[in-house]
DNA sequence: GTGAAAGCGCTAACAG
DNA sequence: CTGTTAGCGCTTTCAC
């Protein structure tokens, strides 16, 4: 049925002969409506092409069953992976997501989570673009639960699901010393992220754990994105003396380290052995096949909507939960040239 | 300011000793208000740690300055482009983004479609999984705005902003008949949507207008997905008569394709030219790099909420407008093989 | 079983 | 300049 104004609770009780009351009752699958009066009522709502405003509700109820979705780089395929896995979950338990993208820029994602709070959503999982700041001061206020998700957050207890991007690191900087290189180099991310951090932790762990001295001049640095791979990674060739492989923190920095590659002389291979952080869809596609690490994407949104869940679930406060989930190395061709031998 | 409920305008207008009524003025910019009377309840509100809810504004405004978004799989990164572009110009506007993902089921979108309604949406921009569904009965009943982009929807009259699929596919085939190929395959997408339909015919189309014949046998179909580009490419390596071309309809059945051309010992090259729609992250990694029809995703995206926008702002209603954007063929390397000569 | 009525927090006349 | 007031559409006691 069409109509200029949207047919309210009201409009089927006086079409259905009932008090809103009812209608309310029905809408809501509650019992205690005679069999009859229920069926009059939905057909009213059916002719009237009724359709409740989920707006009056959330406004009486003080609940909105959505929760919101921080995101720093939608491009990433990573994070769709993880969204998957939050959504998958949320839409079991009867909520919505509201999903927004920062582009990595803290004032945007100020600006969202603001937005979010007037909307009053029940919660949120967010991968910050800023660890350090204060745009969730108004979360913790507001007491509206919040999941940091692969990035932590300082200065504020929420709930945590990280990777454990030491480990990560180590375990691929490791398998890189033990095929019998010595001259490794990483590409970094931000080191103002725990992520890129981290990652530069566990590589500086292995190599101090085998012995192998710091060469500063194989430490290069970039954004996440595939322009900061392949900057560093033509930093890197034009090196005198180039390193015998290379791990790159980042899938987007990997690609781009994969385009630097072609472009400069510089052959994955027998020159070069390589190792990046998560996997990509070009990796069985260079040759040789990239290995990496690879993280289980979709459980880091699963646990980290169920952790959320049970925040907004609870009445009684409780103190923050950690998961440190761990990546798996996934070897495959470009680690397996040993330079030295 | 920590609080157990949240702060209402009327705790603000007490604490500010005023009314609500200018609080609210305040709060939403308007002039008229004493500049005095305006700093202390500022002040207030920073005191009080006051948000406003959107939920009670929407309520009384009859509009929530959201629009929802709807497509089909958020892991093809055609959409997330299409997705920015759109967010970008609702930025610009003062609207914010629901996002939400079908993986093209039609059960999930109806869901979705319903949950927008619900929460008043102010507009909806889609790609459906079902063109010819009757899920968008209730956003025309609701006099709701809709733009659908990238596939049409049949039976409604909305605003469309589409790809010329036909001429795009034309383009591809016709490059390939141009080099000299006269056995050239098709990978077809799903034969009851908009881009798997029209990129099929414009194969047919430049296959008639170079009077080549139509082999049954080159055409294969399978869903918009990796899965479906492989087995589709296996099928295609199991005939006698190997074609000395192929036409892949979408960017994730063109990497399944290159996948089962791994897996087979089928080579890309000398043995087989190739072109597909939608440019990929690993075009440039395979060897040749692989020529695709690639579209102006941002543009897309833009243009899309353009339309929505002037919908929502007008209180008349006209004619659904309808786009079609022409896509442009990336010649890279994997279609420079002319077999027969 | 059903209805009447009181708000949820806000905006927008309309008064003063 | 500022305050009073009437809803927006819904849920939820509390009566009957």
């Amino acid at each position: 049925m069409k109509s200029d104004s949207k047919p309210t609770i009201q409009d089927v009780a006086k079409h259905a002969d009932v008090s809103i009351a009812t209608v309310s009752r029905v809408i809501n699958n509650q019992s205690g409506v005679r069999e009859v009066t229920e069926k009059r009522i939905l057909n009213a709502i059916k002719e009237l092409g009724y359709v409740r405003s989920a707006v009056a509700r959330s406004m009486k109820k003080k609940e909105t069953k959505m929760i919101g979705i921080i995101i720093p780089d939608i491009s990433n395929p990573f994070f769709p992976k993880v969204v998957s896995g939050i959504e998958q979950q949320a839409r079991k338990k009867g909520y919505y997501t509201m999903l927004s993208n920062t582009s990595e820029s803290p004032i945007v994602e100020k600006e969202i989570i603001n937005m979010l709070v007037e909307r009053g959503v029940d919660g949120i999982v967010i991968t910050t673009a800023d660890e350090n700041g204060e745009q969730f001061q108004i979360l913790q206020d507001q007491g509206i639960p919040v999941v940091a998700l692969d990035r932590s957050i300082n200065q504020f207890e929420f709930d945590t699901v990280l990777i454990d991007n030491i480990d990560g690191a180590y375990q691929a900087v490791k398998r890189l010393i033990l095929q019998g290189h010595r001259e490794i180099a990483i590409i970094c991310g931000p080191l103002n992220t725990t992520p890129g951090r981290d990652r530069y932790a566990g590589y500086m762990k292995a190599l101090a754990d085998y012995d192998i001295p710091l060469n500063e001049e194989f430490v290069v640095q970039g954004s996440f994105s595939e322009e900061g791979g392949y900057a560093a990674t033509l930093s890197l060739s034009q090196l005198d003396a180039k390193p015998t492989a290379v791990f790159s923190s980042n899938n987007l920095m990997s690609i781009g380290c994969m385009k630097a590659l072609q472009d400069s002389e510089w052959e994955l291979g027998e020159e070069l052995a390589f190792i990046g952080f998560d996997d990509i869809e070009i990796a069985t596609f260079t040759k040789p096949k990239l290995s990496v690490v690879s993280r289980p994407m979709n459980t880091l949104g699963e646990l980290a909507f169920q952790l959320l869940h049970e925040r907004i679930q609870s009445n009684e406060t409780f103190s923050p939960r950690n998961y440190l989930l761990t990546p798996e190395l996934i070897i495959r061709e470009s680690c397996r040239v040993a330079k030295d031998d």
